[in-house]
DNA sequence: GTCCTTGGCCTTC
DNA sequence: ATCGGACACATTCGG
DNA sequence: CCGAATGTGTCCGATGAAGGCCAAGGAC
């Protein structure tokens, strides 16, 4: 645990990607292969089967500590993180008295054997782990039990240390940590295996994902696109991706946060087993309006991604389907390095081969020019699509976000001048500051809420805003306070969702603050209604 | 003891 | 999804 | 010509809305 605290400590530490990314090498060199494995478990976000609830902690947290709650809640309010709070309200053990195991044997001998047991059980654990704990392992402790690490590296970079550490590609290794793994020596030897191994077969490949595109550096029709020739155009669709693997006898679908969707989407797996032996296919899932042949709108998605196993009625109502635009491995060869153009020919041919509509190739649009590609992104809306895809007809399939050969070039959003209307601190290092903000707009002389929105504004004008807040505060409900209705903020969106959830009626969908509107009185901010016509 | 509501969690975008 | 901030790395500028 | 300043690419955290799942707790 010394050695995982001390990681944990370092990569706290720094803001220095480099001196993360050696400070990971460092420990993956030197940690037993049951820490390690662990490790890497809770760098890339895994989490333990919750061992105690944050009301539980709290309430031992007073009794070991002797201090009252109120004291507890008014701490963590200032220090914005639960398992940190913990941490300071306690003292370190003596010397004596101090207990240090390794961080495998906390996780496998102390906390799992008494996860989801009575609460005596679970509360002895913690509190004798307290007990014996000095301060850095008890913060990673607490950390633990209350959640997920987030210090600061993300699984991409822990990865890269695993890659310098190992000289196993990266796409590889990531590939090999998607899905279900076991933190255990047997795993972690596989994962740096040079070799392929069985299991590689049985996952997908890393996604290649788009950037948004971005008009200042490279306007379509400049720079890297000048020549449309070079460029597949797609529409940018409004549903969930996908990875179809047909191998092994079996078909199996993956999401893109690579999880296994194994019933959620019966038609499309039988729909799949058609398909010949040895294949993958990347491609978006949507819920499909057959009479007016174009999708229906995301919201009718959202009925089915959660559910497990849908039953008649729902497979009716949202009929999906998938439309394709990659094939990555086909007689089980990995087309991955060949072009964009080789691969979708590949693709329709095979597509021709077994048709079915639930199955179909992602139309190429082919715009006459950069112009007409404009003018075609302009109708997304009402073609119930997000946009534009651009991708370079020769470039291969690449891993994550690399940007240069898939670009989305999505719809300009809608936007609103609203009324800040509440206030909230925000988290994490953010704790100190208001920076959380529900805008409100006009319905009768009345301000609506109608968004909640954070990102947009920079450092200068969240301190600034923060400053205001505290001094126009017109009444406090726990941490929120409503502010006196003066500042007007424009927001931008992609579109506006009828919603039951909301005294208002409505729901935008990604709202984010574009601009602050010095220039407008609040009693000239948007109304409720226009933002209803817009409703689907 | 069973049923229903509620809230936290988790995934999608 | 979205966005701003921060670091890493590449390129340009100033002496 | 070299070190400093500036620009660009990437990563990262903190945050939005919807709907399903699940466990806790109250009503009966």
């Amino acid at each position: 645990m010394r050695r995982f605290a001390a990681l944990y400590a370092a990569l706290d530490a720094s803001t220095s990607t480099l001196d993360k990314r050696a400070a990971l090498r460092d420990y993956f060199r030197e940690a037993p292969p049951a820490d390690a494995a662990w490790a890497l478990w809770f760098l890339s976000g895994g989490k333990l089967a919750r061992i105690a609830r944050t009301g539980e902690l709290r309430a031992w947290i007073a009794e070991a500590s002797g201090l009252p709650e109120w004291l507890i809640e008014d701490s963590y309010h200032h220090v914005g993180d639960l398992a940190e709070t913990l941490m300071l309200l306690l003292d370190d053990p003596a010397p004596e008295a101090e207990v240090d195991l390794p961080l495998h044997v906390w996780i496998e001998d102390r906390l799992r054997p008494v996860a989801g047991r009575e609460e005596p059980l679970r509360k002895a654990v913690v509190m004798a782990a307290w007990a014996g704990l000095r301060e850095p392992e008890r913060l990673v402790f607490n950390k633990l039990l209350t959640g997920a690490l987030r210090v600061g590296v993300s699984t991409r970079a822990v990865q890269q240390a695993l890659t310098e550490h190992s000289g196993v590609d990266i796409a590889l290794l990531a590939q090999r940590m998607i899905g279900d793994w076991a933190p255990t020596p047997d795993f972690l030897a596989g994962l740096l295996s040079g070799e392929a191994t069985e299991a590689d077969r049985e996952r997908p490949y890393p996604f290649f994902l788009a950037s948004g595109i971005e008009a200042a550096p490279a306007p379509p029709g400049a720079g890297a696109f000048a020549d449309l020739a070079e460029w597949l155009v797609e529409w940018k669709w409004d549903g969930i991706r996908l990875q179809l693997i047909r191998r092994g006898g079996t078909a199996a679908l993956w999401s893109r946060g690579e999880e296994r969707l194994d019933g959620r989407f019966p038609e499309i797996e039988a729909a799949a087993m058609a398909l010949p032996d040895g294949c993958v296919l990347d491609g978006e899932l949507l819920a499909w309006n057959a009479a007016e042949d174009r999708p229906l709108p995301f919201t009718a998605l959202q009925k089915r991604i959660q559910r497990r196993r849908p039953g008649p009625k729902l497979l009716a109502d949202c009929p999906v389907r998938v439309l394709a635009y990659d094939l990555l491995e086909e007689g089980g060869e990995d087309l991955r390095a060949r072009p964009l153009y080789e691969r979708r020919a590949r693709l329709r041919k095979l597509l021709a081969t077994y048709p079915d509509p639930l199955l179909a190739l992602s139309p190429e649009v082919a715009p006459r020019d950069w112009a007409h590609a404009a003018a075609l992104r302009a109708e997304a809306r009402r073609r119930c699509v997000e946009g534009l895809m651009l991708k370079r007809r020769d470039s291969p399939y690449r891993h994550g976000r690399a940007r240069g050969d898939w670009w989305k070039w999505k719809v300009d959003p809608l936007t609103a001048d609203a009324v800040l209307i509440y206030a909230q601190p925000g988290h994490g290092r953010r704790s100190t500051l208001h920076t959380d903000y529900t805008f409100g707009l006009w319905d009768g002389d009345a301000l609506v809420p109608v968004a909640k929105a954070y990102s947009g504004l920079d450092d200068a004008e969240i301190l600034r805003l923060d400053r205001w807040i505290r001094a126009n505060t017109l009444e406090r409900f726990g941490p929120v306070r409503a502010v006196r209705p003066v500042h007007v903020f424009e927001l931008g969106f992609e579109a506006v969702n009828l919603s039951g959830r909301h005294k208002s009626g409505i729901a935008v969908r990604f709202p984010r603050i574009l601009r602050w509107r010095h220039d407008k009185p609040a009693a000239e901010a948007d109304r409720l209604d226009t933002l209803r016509a817009l409703a689907r």
